[in-house]
DNA sequence: GATGAATGAGGATTCATTCAT
DNA sequence: CATGAATGAATCCTCATTCAT
């Protein structure tokens, strides 16, 4: 994206990313309008299709570019010496839901494209990036100890990720049909009382005074 | 559905129905193309809006065509004396699967417009036959004391909820992407094995062994 | 009309006539719609068309029946000994605001079809029931030493005629616009005002006492 | 208009004028097709829904510029020294067919306009144009004196305009039904006979030999 | 006579994309 | 770099008319 636009005056290249994030953000693939999107950036068309060969190729360079943003951002913001793996997604929600204070839209986004496919196939899409940093987030110092004994871990951690994903469709269905802003707080709030729900429920019960971070 | 096809030889009427489906599962509402539907169906566009004034009353209808053969199957087959609220959901689980060997493509739409709004909203938009029966699987007979004790049962049931969903929009995903049919095997054993883990999760320990049914 | 549907009962035949007359009044040729005469009429469409091989057809069947039936009212009502021109056209006009109260729409009907064609035109399509009464009309008793010498009474009739018609047309625009029904006594007097204003500019002077009839 | 494709070569331009011109002449506006318009323009439909959002949109811009054409061209080339309001009018027709050399279907056109409503409702749509000329050809140094007293003018002078307003209904009727091109000078010489007619009937009788201009 | 299912050409409009300037 | 004119296939939908029953 930057390297795309890079000899672009940096407001204006905001403009293009902020005004095709939100079109996405607001419509799915198809329905969102390059017309939209231009005349909201206040660019022409052809500028447009100079930078970018197709609404797809537009759609997969800000997929990567937000992926990149949030995963530079999480890389930076992290605790990493933390063991406890639902704390740790408790963290990368703090920090997703901090960048839409920054970039409108964005977390829109983001969970509209995680819509049309797992985490885990989005990492063959994005293998430099986000893989990396998902095998980190998964692997790094992460105790699974603290997860119940007997217990199938790949679709407990499933059931936790989904859940998270679910949260944040709903904020984006509300929008959607509302129009109205985001509730960052409560959005805040609702990934901690689910998350320490599937804690209570999935970890070991002896650490529990631990957990209240 | 019926009524308004009701004239109608049998087979047509499944062609059209079948074909509606097939498209709409496959795409957005948007995306969606009436021409593909008419060809798939093997009729002229003419018909189509004879039966259905605009597309958007052909969605209306074949949901809640949908929604009333489910719940009309639902309240067959199952077993209303269970009192198991997750053996009931893996029951409606079952009954959906089993639908599908007649309409290909009736799960996935039925997934498409669960994500137009959460069951909740749903309920309002079809009062007779969704709610009612809504209530009838949370309420009738069904004993909340196998939950564990101080857990926020609203949330808990939600998750329940939202992992059903998320295997279901995994196998229409698969579906999208590749084309191929769904593994309706597969998807049992997945509904399974996860409804178990969940159960494990946040039912009392005692009565374990009567879950292995 | 009466003929093509004269196996018709009475009641089923006026529907449909009332139902075409109005379709054709409210709207033009093209946008005039089958479907609503049909609907309105509370018949098939396959009827429809057994009767009328095309709306083609069935416009022009609606124009003999009505011009027959305004025609043969003036026959028997016009009062034939008068020698008054523009006097047998205030009564023409008088009758015809009469027939409004019996066939909503027959008016309005009548004078979208005067704008297909002028009056002469029209004399060829229907030889035998129109020319012949304007034949009667123009010549019958009428005596035009009581217009004025000198003029071009080709162009003063068509004068008169045209005013007569824009009268009806502005009624009927009206209709259109606001859907609200024609006010037939405004109507009257507006026909009446006009002609006496052009039987002063035409007519010769003297008889002035007698046109206050 | 001329602002909408002012980028366009001149001769694509009016391609696209003349030929919505003929199309709207030709038929009603709903019978209108866009599609012909631009076959016969050699454009796009694209293109033609690039300049202008809708049919309507079209319709009312082509109305807005044949307005003040005629508008325009009435101001530069009216002799307004005159105080004959018959006169006046007569002028105008000429300067209209004149402008028909120029314009095919100028004329049929903006009688089509001219039937959706009579001039004085015009008045309301095209305010700073059209009502200001109006307030102008009937007051500006307009000697009424020239009619008979006693007379209701307003009806008198519609009489008029609806006299003029039926020769060309004629003429573009005519052109319709049979397609050929209207005979501009048969029709300039009617306007004159029918309005010397009209100025015998209304007008005082002493200054009879002036009005042989 | 009577029905209404069925047709298909045609309607206006949208939209991603290209390209000459 | 930047514009926006130009394209044309595809969109949903309407409608008069036909025809088997």
């Amino acid at each position: 994206m930057e390297e795309i636009l890079k000899n672009m005056e940096e407001e204006k290249r905001n403009r293009i990313i902020n005004s095709a994030l939100e079109e996405f953000a607001k419509n799915s693939f198809e329905k969102a309008s390059t017309n939209q999107i231009v005349k909201k950036a206040g660019i022409s068309k052809g500028l447009l299709f100079h930078y970018f060969k197709s609404k797809q190729e537009l759609f997969e360079k800000l997929e990567k570019y937000v992926i990149r943003l949030i995963c530079d951002t999480i890389r930076e913001e992290m605790d990493w010496t933390g063991s406890d793996l639902v704390e740790r997604f408790k963290e990368i929600s703090l920090i997703k839901i901090k960048l839409m204070n920054q970039y409108p839209y964005i977390y829109d986004f983001s969970i509209e494209l995680l819509k049309k496919g797992s985490i885990e196939e989005l990492k063959g899409r994005y293998e430099e990036d986000f893989s990396d940093l998902m095998v980190k987030v998964y692997q790094d110092n992460i105790d699974y100890s603290l997860f119940k004994e007997g217990i199938d871990l790949q679709k407990v951690v499933r059931i936790i990720q989904w859940t998270l994903e679910k949260i944040g469709e709903e904020s984006i269905e509300k929008l959607k049909q509302t129009g109205e802003r985001i509730d960052l707080e409560k959005l805040q709030k609702d990934v901690e009382d689910y998350l320490d729900i599937l804690k209570r429920a999935f970890y070991k019960e002896k650490k529990e005074e631990e957990s209240h971070d």
